[in-house]
DNA sequence: CGGATGTTTGATGCCGGTCAACGAACGTGG
DNA sequence: CCACGTTCGTTGACCGGCATCAAACATCCG
């Protein structure tokens, strides 16, 4: 349970669902909320199990994940402040495993409850129809990224996604972090490790990337327009 | 416009957007409607045109790509009856190409018009929403297979899912249809059609298919357990 | 029949997967 | 504080799967 005095504090308020409750209208969402805090690893929840509530992160990053059935696992998307997990789900069941990537804090809903706010605000559906919205786009890029492009441009695509994503929150992208494991990463882009490292070295080499450590680069050209390993694949 | 007798005879009725809607209510959403008929290779929409309406398929198959800079592109998704092309959407344009695959017709409707059906009726806003959310579903399990899976496990599992497909349409699954070209294939499962090829060749080699055809086969064992290619990539 | 289109099959090469060794960063315990 | 183990990232060597280039074949249709 969360004060709403709390709320304008939160560096997530303006996105999604809480963006369109006023003062007056915000403690009827944040009733049903609850602040949580999770580690680096954790499972905030696993495919299968049921769906208790809605994860809405207001400070760090999460992984979405499906297992595969020779214990591989395809990282589906990556999620930051203002996102939401969980709010996808085949029955009452969980259809994602979603893990924490760095230090996260939520703030999570009852299901319930939150259906009962969405019910009576038609601003907060159209928030939750929007989130959908953009998931199925930004899935289907995903899948043309891993679908049709080689390793580097592969890397470059996620680069230049993660660092649009930084500048819609406001957070640096100059330096650009990358507080994901390069495992992870490889499991995101459909690649192994190694060859994520290397891909990293190649955008070295070709100048579009300067390594200030291993989870830290600067982008020293535009990706987007460099066609950098286009031609892969 | 269409006659709402002429639903009553429709294969695509028990879907979706139609199903909820009784025979008295069906005229609301009905007069909204526009049977249209395409040919094989025939566009309905491209990427980036106004979105217009939405293609409700009663009968043939669509895909859905987004093309790439260099002329490439993603297959995201082969639509069949009952399947609704176009409601998904970034401002007012549609965010896929859309081709018809077969010979194809389909019920289009009127995107204002089904709003306002949206707006009155729970049951139709509720399936729509459905229906994204196994997009969403169906899309995560398709980058998993392309990002995770070689070549021959992919088709396989292309092959499992269009003969469930089938069979949730009533269609028949055996012998399986294969109305797609090799190309079309290719560009679904990230490889190019001559791996495609070879990859049928595998499945023929192993037994799991008998080729009827070059667009005919008959899957002889059970694919998803056969585990079929999985030590592949 | 001849041309266009689509599928199969072969030969070859390269990208990325696999296996392995090494180094850097970090935490623990002596 | 340093020795040690663990985890993670990098780099190298090698190889296999898939892309590429090419040719033969099948099918359809004017």
């Amino acid at each position: 349970m969360v004060g709403a005095w709390r709320c304008m504090a939160c560096p997530a308020k303006a996105w999604n669902i809480c963006r369109p409750l006023d003062e007056d209208r915000l403690p009827e969402l944040v009733k049903h909320a609850a602040v949580h805090h999770w580690s680096r690893r954790q499972m905030l929840f696993r495919i299968g199990d049921p769906a208790a509530g809605l994860h809405k992160i207001t400070a760090g990053m999460v992984s979405l994940s499906k297992p595969m059935p020779d214990g591989r696992r395809q990282i589906v998307d990556f999620l930051m402040a203002g996102d939401i997990a969980g709010f996808m789900q085949s029955g009452d069941r969980y259809v994602f495993d979603c893990q924490a990537v760095t230090e996260t804090t939520t703030c999570s809903f009852d299901r319930n409850g939150l259906s009962a706010v969405v019910a009576r605000h038609q601003g907060v559906a159209a928030a939750m129809e929007k989130m959908m919205e953009d998931r199925v786009m930004r899935f289907a890029d995903h899948m043309a990224a891993i679908g049709q492009m080689g390793a580097t441009a592969r890397l470059a695509y996620f680069l230049e996604w993660l660092s649009k994503e930084y500048g819609k929150r406001g957070l640096p992208a100059e330096p650009l972090a990358l507080p994901m494991s390069r495992t992870d990463l490889a499991d995101f882009l459909g690649l192994r490790f190694e060859t994520v490292s290397r891909s990293f070295k190649e955008l070295k080499d070709k100048h579009v990337l300067e390594a200030v450590s291993s989870e830290t680069v600067v982008v020293t050209r535009s990706i987007g327009t460099s066609r950098s390993g286009a031609h892969l694949n």
